[in-house]
DNA sequence: ATTCTTATCTAAAACGTTTTGAGTCATTAA
DNA sequence: TTAATGACTCAAAACGTTTTAGATAAGAAT
């Protein structure tokens, strides 16, 4: 017994094509804008499915055409949670740019260990038209099992340099780049990067960007200049702390921080330690544009590398959408953005212009 | 042409009948439990089916039965950025709840003006099962809406004392009521309630408990002693500094704070005049359970009245599956849950006992 | 007159499940 | 022996759409 809304009957294609005289494949086809229907005949269609309210039951045409209109995010509680500040954002611009297309979002919160399971099951019920990963890692598991299984899906990022599915993503290579010409440019030779996690796609390319670009500039980059860890204030905090603990010629000058919230911490560990931003060190960060962390409204205001997160939402769903659509060309799925450089007061010209004393650590 | 993903395909009732010599009917109720079907058989099936790594297709399921195994979620964004902060545990406890019955969540973030019309379009797209509603407002349009659609759908919280409707609903009134009575028994004279929104029904529960509960003691409630607001740090700040700001007489001896983000305002507040807690002023504070802002954290830790938002996403889903399934005693779809009261640092005698000195503000 | 187009439409199959109505077969009751 | 019961199973319909493979009719070309 389905328990449906049923009230005054939901119009149907056969009902519309009975009311004029019309089978339900044409009743379709005039509504689809197949050719093969007369131009009388479809107005005439038009209308009466206008009259009648009518919408095509999703899930019968999934049956048949295998779209549902409906495709899925799955979200590592633990990962996540410590990426909190940015979710909200994500999900809502996702949400905005799928249902201006008619498109719902699946979303499904992770605890297992397994972290291919919920794809599996997801995949299994067969009522997705595909998925939207984030956050891809090196050698990823989800992004294996979805390519072996066929299934239609979309990286926000790459896991590698050149990879064979659709994906938008930053250069982040770029991002690193940018602002280490910048440091350069203002005479700094010490600089650090207090970078993301090291088992993510992202971080090793900020990496190689950061170490190429410091070795055209004929600087140095000792291992201990460059720190991974999770993205939050505290290890900002304490990485900066350890990184100004050294001798003199050891501390950077210019640091180079891979978002706003890690910028924080070290932004307060450099203030409680009483140094002068930008005099004694500047600080440049990358801006994913999280609202709570706004890069102007730091103490000293941020210089940034920016390219907003929910900025890559559009784009994501376009991809995505495409290729459920049959689009086939990888070449058009496959974005990348390059950031801006926003220049504020927390970078300035080098006071201490020595090398690193020692790379030998 | 269906994009699906056909690489080694996928079990369906027909392809394990034929590997076991049966219809696809037999099958289908073996593995539904239908008494009809020999044990022998059902066991060959079961083992059939685990071994072909079967899943019924949920589209076909919904088509006719009715039931997709999909519920609805749509958040407001204007609104839901000030409660951010519970936003990401809620969802995730929502989503194990669903994932643990294989029922699955569509978000949908709305920034539309017409809060009804995502759920139309939901509807309309005949997908869904049911949906689950939060923060209800006495006279809610979305509710009347849904009601007479004769849509499924859950409620946390409700929109009036007696509704016709499944909900999940912390009793508000004793929790304001928790509240107050501990004050009293401490010989406090002057509290007041730092409410949350006024449009809000739970709010109007709270200062309903807080009124009634006051009079029993045979205190005078103030129309200044209430304030109503947005659930933020900034709101709890600003209201205990003008709350603390009147005469002495006037001052409250005793706050009951809606949330401990508003609480967290509070005790700033206070700190920042210098008052002890709870030598000059006890702050109680209903706890909903965020991770971000523990009670016990605060500088003087909160007494609260407790409970947990997380633990309501668990009965919300145990009800509206069971409506989905048809299950029609509304009495049992009807929760009331009782809070507890944790006693912490930040409540104790009252020094000052005197009465309001003037109540005609 | 016959055949080919062209334009327009229909009938029927298909998607994978649930459910209805109808069997089949053995066992028991008459 | 026949009928009735009970236990089990199957064929077919149904859900509403899309799509394939015709069907029909009118006009044009042969």
């Amino acid at each position: 017994m389905p328990l449906q809304n049923d009230l005054g009957n939901v119009a149907t294609l056969r009902s519309i094509g009975e009311s004029l005289g019309l089978s339900p494949a044409t009743v379709s086809r005039a509504l689809n804008g197949f050719p093969e229907v007369g131009e009388a005949t479809r107005l005439r269609v038009i209308e009466a499915a206008r009259q009648l309210d009518y919408r095509p039951n999703q899930v019968a045409r999934k049956l048949v055409s295998g779209r549902s209109g409906i495709v899925g995010l799955v979200v590592d509680k633990p990962r996540s949670l410590a990426t909190d500040t940015t979710f909200f954002g994500v999900i809502s611009e996702l949400s905005a740019s799928l249902a201006a297309r008619d498109v719902d979002l699946v979303l499904h919160v992770s605890t297992d260990m397994d972290e291919v399971e919920p794809y599996r099951r997801l995949l299994a019920k067969g009522t997705l038209d595909g998925f939207i990963l984030s956050g891809p890692r090196p050698d990823d598991a989800r992004i294996s099992f979805l390519e072996t299984a066929g299934a239609n899906f979309v990286v926000h990022g790459r896991h590698a340099e050149s990879v064979s599915y659709p994906y938008f993503d930053i250069d982040n290579r770029a991002v690193s780049e940018l602002a280490v010409e910048l440091l350069c440019d203002l005479g700094h030779r010490r600089i650090a990067l207090v970078n993301g996690p090291a088992d993510l796609a992202f971080s090793a390319d900020r990496l190689h960007g950061f170490q190429t670009s410091l070795q055209q500039r004929g600087r140095s980059v000792p291992s201990r200049s460059v720190v991974h860890g999770p993205m939050t204030e505290q290890q900002g905090y304490i990485t900066a702390l350890r990184m100004f603990n050294g001798e003199a010629g050891q501390r950077p000058t210019g640091i180079v921080c891979g978002s706003t919230v890690l910028a924080a911490g070290v932004m307060r560990a450099a203030i409680e330690l009483g140094l002068d931003i930008p005099g004694d060190v500047s600080i440049v960060s990358h801006d994913d544009d999280v609202p709570q962390l706004p890069a102007a409204g730091f103490a000293v205001p941020l210089t940034t590398t920016w390219s907003p997160l929910t900025s890559a939402c559009a784009p994501l769903v376009e991809i995505l959408l495409a290729r459920v659509a049959g689009e086939l060309e990888p070449g058009r799925l496959q974005h990348v953005a390059g950031p801006d450089l926003v220049l504020r007061r927390s970078t300035g010209a080098a006071r201490d212009k020595g090398e690193w004393v020692r790379t030998d650590f």
